[in-house]
DNA sequence: ATACGGTCCGTACCATACTACGGAGTCAAG
DNA sequence: CTTGACTCCGTAGTATGGTACGGACCGTAT
């Protein structure tokens, strides 16, 4: 176990370095979200080690709820000399309103099963709960 | 098209009463979620009106965040005698602690992605985002 | 020199919830 | 009785984000 960081590195130690499986790093690859990286004779991936930083990108990116399509954009984004960090910014402003749309559907869900709970004595057969009733009405809502 | 919910009704008058489709329907079926309905000599699913309320109480669990599997798993404690209403509420519970879990994070994100794009003045290029940069950075929160 | 682990590739598979397709048979209206 | 819409079935495809497999080859430590 060599490790230096200094030339290049295998899969196995850029996968390890990102935290996840050498699988993933050939899944973004083939995704376009990675370059392919040069070749050995033999043909192993020989990666930079600015490779690991790419994959943690992609990681936090993941994190904050954009998609891999959404972040091949924004690496394309930031290749592209034409583009400003506004079109990133409008990006990331997007992705807001998007989490703001799904954060008030759980409250919706979450506001009904509460109403649904309460209702809801836990004594008492399946067949007299208020809950099962609720879903099975033909007129509601 | 004689509209009659009196005897029984055919594939597409179920879906279509119900709002889904017809592949939604076999689907439903093939998954468990929806009894098998006695067939005539051509091999025709026959279906009693109930079948359309089943498919309704589907569609509502899966507003309030069920998945099929729960949902599978509501409608078997419907029928099983030995469950009781509690049983009910508790996947109720749960599954506001789920949605509660996922409200957490979206929150998070939103925070942070607002964060990002306060830092940002929308102007220059990207090589200068901060936002793209918060997301390359080495060492990160 | 050989053994063991890493890497290669293509392909298939996981879960979720459907949706589409093709070809044959059926039903009902005109 | 013909026509057009509906239904049958099994299989395959969609999108998402990976994970797993198998057989062959490579690299290095002993």
């Amino acid at each position: 176990m060599t490790e230096a960081a200094l030339e290049s590195m295998t899969i196995g130690q850029v996968a390890n370095a990102a935290g996840v499986g050498v699988e993933t790093v050939r899944f973004y690859e083939r995704e376009g979200l990675l370059a392919k990286p040069p070749r050995r004779p033999s043909g192993y991936r020989q990666y930079p080690p600015v490779a690991v930083r790419r994959i943690r990108f992609i990681k936090r990116a993941k994190d904050l709820g954009f998609t891999l399509g959404e972040i091949r954009e924004l690496l394309a984004l930031r290749v592209d000399p034409r583009t400003t960090c506004g079109d990133v910014r409008d990006r990331a402003e997007a992705k807001i309103a998007d989490i703001d749309g799904k954060l008030l559907a759980l409250q919706r869900m979450r506001a009904a099963l509460v109403d649904l709970t309460k209702a809801c004595s836990g004594r008492g057969p399946t067949s007299e709960c208020p809950i099962l009733d609720a879903l099975d009405e033909e007129e509601d809502r």
